[in-house]
DNA sequence: GCCCAGGTGGGTA
DNA sequence: TACCCACATGGG
């Protein structure tokens, strides 16, 4: 799903997309088994490394466990128990409570039953349960609700950071902005490009010597205003 | 043994 | 508002 030439001032970003989605191709994000999984997968990876998400998501799967009554049922105990390979048990184990309870509470335990709200609406009230914050929230909404919502992730900001278009005094607000306001609205788009990100930072911004295996790197001798930046900054 | 990883909430000045 | 800190495992 490349995107076509679209006239807005950050042109930049949709050529960043371009580039990424022809090293990269389409990443068919996120990975996981149905909408519920991706909200139990954007909890259980804050901070923390994907690797041991899987993990703890498997140790649920094992136990057939991994549905909002399994969940809601489960001793608190025992559920950080099954998630401990992600770090934080005791407390992303009261996060995962924390929203389950609040999808019966409000939807009968049906995350369905949030569709027929506004994104900006549904995005209120999922920051308004202990535990999910604002990259949870759009997480939950672009990947498991299909939202035209733009996820910002520490690799968000790092790959940006290093392209010269986002800097360490944006908030998450102003850098979600910046995609929003400058690119064509879309969950498709928006899923692919913030997917894209990810598989570029895993891939090559943990590559060393960094920047010289990044494909947005500008071509040598060619030069434009981003560059400087680029070759100034780390991407960690 | 050390550093880092797809955050969030609470406390303090 | 702006920092600082706790929360924790597993891999390189």
């Amino acid at each position: 799903m490349p995107i076509p030439n679209y006239p807005n001032p950050h042109r930049r970003l949709l050529k960043i997309y371009n580039l990424l989605y022809k090293v990269y191709g389409p990443r068919r994000w996120w990975p996981a088994d149905g909408a519920f999984e991706v909200c139990v997968g954007a909890i259980l990876t804050q901070n923390t490394n994907w690797s041991n998400v899987e993990k703890a998501i498997s140790a649920l799967k094992k136990q057939k466990v991994l549905s909002p009554l399994a969940i809601k049922k489960m001793d608190s105990r025992r559920l950080a128990r099954l998630i401990r390979p992600c770090g934080y048990y005791n407390v992303k184990a009261k996060r995962l409570k924390s929203f389950i309870s609040f999808l019966y509470k409000s939807h009968g335990g049906n995350l369905a039953g949030m569709q027929g709200l506004k994104p900006r609406q549904m995005r209120e009230i999922l920051l308004g349960i202990k535990g999910i914050g604002p990259e949870t929230a759009d997480s939950i909404l672009l990947y498991a609700l299909k939202k035209p919502i733009f996820v910002v992730d520490a690799y968000t900001r790092r790959l940006f950071t290093c392209q010269g278009l986002v800097d360490d005094s944006l908030g998450y607000d102003e850098i979600q902005s910046m995609f929003m306001e400058n690119l064509p609205t879309g969950s498709r788009l928006f899923n692919e490009y913030h997917a894209l990100i990810v598989e570029h930072a895993k891939r090559v911004c943990k590559a060393r010597p960094r920047c010289s295996h990044c494909v947005l790197r500008p071509k040598a001798g060619k030069s434009y205003k981003e560059d400087s930046s680029h070759e100034a900054r780390t991407h960690g």
